[in-house]
DNA sequence: AAATTTAATGTACATATGTTCAATAAAGTA
DNA sequence: TACTTTATTGAACATATGTACATTAAATTT
């Protein structure tokens, strides 16, 4: 299986676009296969030589959105500690500039009909991208369930900003990360 | 449609049984209706007169569970204030013995293929216990946005403590979180 | 105990799933 | 260009979904 293979390319391109489609008109676990490939004109017994079923095809595209989230941390003004509040710099913060960037594709993300997998999956970027900063010399364990604490708190946050439509910008959203890190709460 | 029907009683037992017996071979998404209703012995057509899906099964025991998180807050021995170390004693909270009481329902709720309205619910309860401590006066947004950070940091502990197999004991993670608090990260 | 209500059953039907396989066509390779 | 590889197709099959409805049986009500 050559993934370069232009037959294989013109078929996936296909079925992604029929995707993008029908996620316009419907939540993802309501899309038929039989009804993207109807829509990308393609056999369905096609589709299962490349997929086990719809959710397959949604997160190739999450990989590009992830690939998105990753690329943004390496670049120059790269932030240093984030959630220490006393270094905490707004513009530092990428990931609600990413969030609004994709807003479309987290609205699906966070829709709750849709599986755990897709949460998790964001769960663990920006937990891995926290674990990137430099923390206080702390046990393990400690600090296993600290990113887990923090990436998920932040999570909250997008989850709250999501319920509200994403109303606010994302430089209100570092801001308001800001105040709430400075309660120390 | 009289719920205390004899009928529909036996009807609900046979299917929260068959479903209890199914999941401890198969995740949710994979369980059929067609399997749960030959293992409940009911005819599918009586199972679509009460449920759309085998997830709404589920969610009915879910709401049991919910409730027993409600009511392990209505005890003597209320908390104060969760979420301020300096007043947080680690007997006060409850939620890690209630996720510890029903583990094996939080391993369905947190696997990777169940849809996410679970975790939202769970989200949704524990953001309304918190929301009856009585916090500083702050402005309405900023407290609808803490509330869902400090919930979801809570929930990012449980998820930890779940990839850990829930080898923690409930008083261990009371204490992790007191720790975590007082680092004020 | 008889009458009434309605949950549960059985059957049917159109559509969807998931798999298999031989035939075809479109790509890559010599 | 001719040859080779393999992705795609189409057809078939067993099983599952979701809905509908007349019949049956088990409840509740009188």
């Amino acid at each position: 299986m050559n993934k370069n293979d232009l037959r294989i390319l013109k078929t996936k391109q296909n079925i992604h676009l029929a995707l993008t489609k029908l996620l316009k008109k419907k939540a993802l676990p309501h899309i038929k296969v039989t009804e993207l490939c109807r829509e990308a004109n393609i056999n369905r017994g096609t589709f299962y030589f490349h997929y086990q079923e719809v959710g397959d095809v949604f997160k190739e595209y999450y990989e590009e959105v992830v690939m998105d989230l990753k690329e943004s941390y390496n670049e120059p003004y790269r932030h240093t500690v984030i959630l220490d509040p006393k270094n905490l710099n707004p513009k530092t913060v990428r990931i609600f500039h990413h969030i609004k960037k994709y807003e479309e594709f987290y609205r699906i993300i966070l829709s709750k009909e849709v599986p755990l997998e897709f949460y998790l999956m964001l769960f663990d970027e920006i937990r891995s991208i926290l674990m990137e900063d430099k923390h206080a010399v702390l046990p393990k364990e400690i600090k296993d369930y600290l990113y887990s604490y923090s990436a998920n708190a932040i999570i909250g946050l997008i989850i709250e900003w999501y319920r509200r439509d994403f109303q606010e910008s994302a430089d209100e959203m570092n801001v308001l990360l800001v105040n709430i890190l400075r309660l120390k709460v």
